[in-house]
DNA sequence: CAGACATATTGACAATCGTCGATGCATCGA
DNA sequence: TCGATGCATCGACGATTGTCAATATGTCTG
């Protein structure tokens, strides 16, 4: 549907934006904020800390499902705003959709968020 | 309306959770999305950014009004989005509603967003 | 005290969100 | 090939959100 690049990655105009460090264009804010949106759920959050727990640090959909205990079209679409996001990446193996973290995404926040 | 703590400071049980390190319980979970929810609009992250790089990192709801472009009720409904997340303090001075950012919340944020 | 000023609160509205059941679409194993 | 399995999409629902005009609250000035 939403044509999404293969390698989510922050636009180069939005790659140095920092929160608490002067003033942000528009755009930048608009683009961290789209980010940060899709952390302000708290299934979503507990979505990413499972996927960083999980073996090899990625986790499928299956395994998610069971642990945040609520029905699997609900998860699916939670990882779609993770992917959309660019927090997360998604790879099919045979039947699963394995998911995992996008560092350079979390990198960014961080940064973004320093005093 | 909502009792607000004096000094908005995370809770001890959130002080050290990060989202990229392994399991986060519920609580951790959901105090996290709750200050992300906050940071999850366009507008709100241009407060935070103007009050940075307002004189003395503060700046009244006068000053923001002008800069965001929108109705005045508007913009003290998101200050108070704001320092109920812990994400900016208010202080009155006189007639005017200063704010300033909250160091310590940003920190805790980068910190549980580090790889 | 009266008026001006800065901000907060209220009430209303359309838009978006989180959730689920039902269904569709691949992929694997027999 | 057929059934089972894992996941995505669709349609619907109540709940929440962002916005504004109108109004209330509090503070200074004359």
């Amino acid at each position: 549907m939403s044509p999404r690049p293969a390698l989510p990655v922050l636009h180069e105009t939005t790659c140095c934006s920092t929160v608490a460090g002067g003033e942000l264009q528009v755009e930048e804010a608009e683009h961290l904020a789209h980010v940060f949106k899709a952390l302000g759920d708290p299934t979503r959050v507990r979505l990413l800390s499972l996927i960083s727990a999980g073996r090899e640090r990625e986790a499928c959909i299956c395994d998610l499902t069971e642990a945040v205990g609520l029905a699997q079209p609900t998860v699916s679409h939670h990882m779609k705003v993770l992917v959309d996001a660019g927090l997360v990446a998604r790879e099919q193996r045979g039947r699963w959709a394995f998911y995992r973290l996008v560092d350079s995404t979390l990198a960014v926040l961080s940064k973004a968020l320093r005093p």
